[in-house]
DNA sequence: CGATAATTTGATCAATATCAAATATCGTGG
DNA sequence: CCACGATATTTGATATTGATCAAATTATCG
């Protein structure tokens, strides 16, 4: 788990960190509810969304495993929209008002928090970055390269292709044409690590 | 400005906050260098990239006027990326020395970074959201909606669309002909405000 | 070993990018 | 206040490419 989460954790009373299980299609909180806790998600899957006068849903974020959400809850007295449960799912709720009173003389968990979120936002600008750039290939390959070893020039895979064809906002299919077609280009070769079930990509200069 | 800028550069000594200004094609940091300050663009605009062993250069991130970057500086000794001036920039630099010094003790100063941090956090997961859509009509929509005043189910625009348009991910073409489609459709009016020069848009149900 | 998920390739379609060009609007200097 | 250049808006025609639907093969996990 992130160094951030176990630092504010420990410490921390048990009844500001429970954990918490909620059915699929249950909500987490709701819109304008008191914002009463952030969460990590520890298995399963969260939305969430605002909805308009007219009853329109807006998606804002869906939370995978391992991932915080509803940072923003310390900052607010009340929910700014719902959190929906898209499969069966649990969570660790962390009391904003437990962390928040930390918060207000603990400068050090104060800069964990920061030095987390920091991170967070430059993650979430390089994958808005790679989204602009429209020809598949080049995404690809600007992917691999963002993750690669910088001196070994080789990205090692944690996950599916299908799953990474999400990160990359392409399908499965189009990754692996892509995939196909840079390697036959010779800008990379895949490896497969015969000890572990992990993938390896290698890439080649120019 | 917004109001951590505020609160962080009040009280702070000048040599702290200084302005400088960088030609366009100077860069305003290189890879590896001591992560010395953060930044504001005041004017112009800014791209940070990493460079691979080969050269290639992979873009992590584009800073235009009124936005912070190198945040993460304050959590690294040196910078992990080049920033180059695209155009002729101006930024006020935040010196990471005397902020850390500052957030090392003073609790209020690290809440207002994480709140500004929070809030980028989650406009910048609503954007990758949002590009998500696929559908040219349906994201230009579910943009007009987010930014949308709730009660009132109206947006008014702060810049051209074809600004806005590299903000969707789109080319401006493609939004003129989408706006065109939705009013055509009635989902939304397009009313200009005689009074301002500020375009506005109304949604309409369903 | 069976079931489920992941990978891979093919064919086709639809939608957005691109290139082009006309009009409208804005800002600025005279 | 007006003229003029720069920028924004708008619509048209066309091409490209990634999405989609299909299906076969392989890998993984109990």
């Amino acid at each position: 788990m992130q160094t951030w989460i176990q630092k504010i954790t420990e410490g921390m009373p048990e009844v500001a960190r429970q954990r918490r299980s909620v059915a699929r299609g249950d909500y987490l909180f709701r819109h304008r509810q008191p914002a009463e806790a952030l969460f990590i998600v520890v298995e399963g899957r969260v939305r969430m969304f605002r909805e308009l006068a007219d009853g329109t849903a807006v998606t804002l974020h869906v939370a995978r495993e391992g991932e915080t959400f509803a940072e923003a809850a310390l900052f607010a007295t009340n929910y700014h929209c719902h959190a929906l449960a898209e499969l069966d799912t649990t969570v660790i709720c962390l009391s904003t008002q437990e962390l928040m009173s930390r918060l207000q003389t603990d400068a050090a968990l104060g800069l964990e928090l920061s030095r987390h979120l920091a991170h967070q936002v430059r993650d979430l600008r390089a994958m808005v970055c790679l989204r602009d750039i429209r020809s598949a290939d080049e995404r690809l390959l600007n992917w691999l390269r963002q993750k690669a070893d910088n001196k070994k020039m080789q990205t090692v895979l944690d996950r599916s292709w299908t799953a990474i064809s999400q990160e990359l906002g392409l399908t499965r299919e189009t990754v692996y044409r892509s995939l196909a077609r840079l390697e036959e280009l010779g800008l990379i070769s895949r490896e497969r690590t015969e000890g572990g079930a992990l993938e390896s990509i290698q890439l080649r200069r120019n």
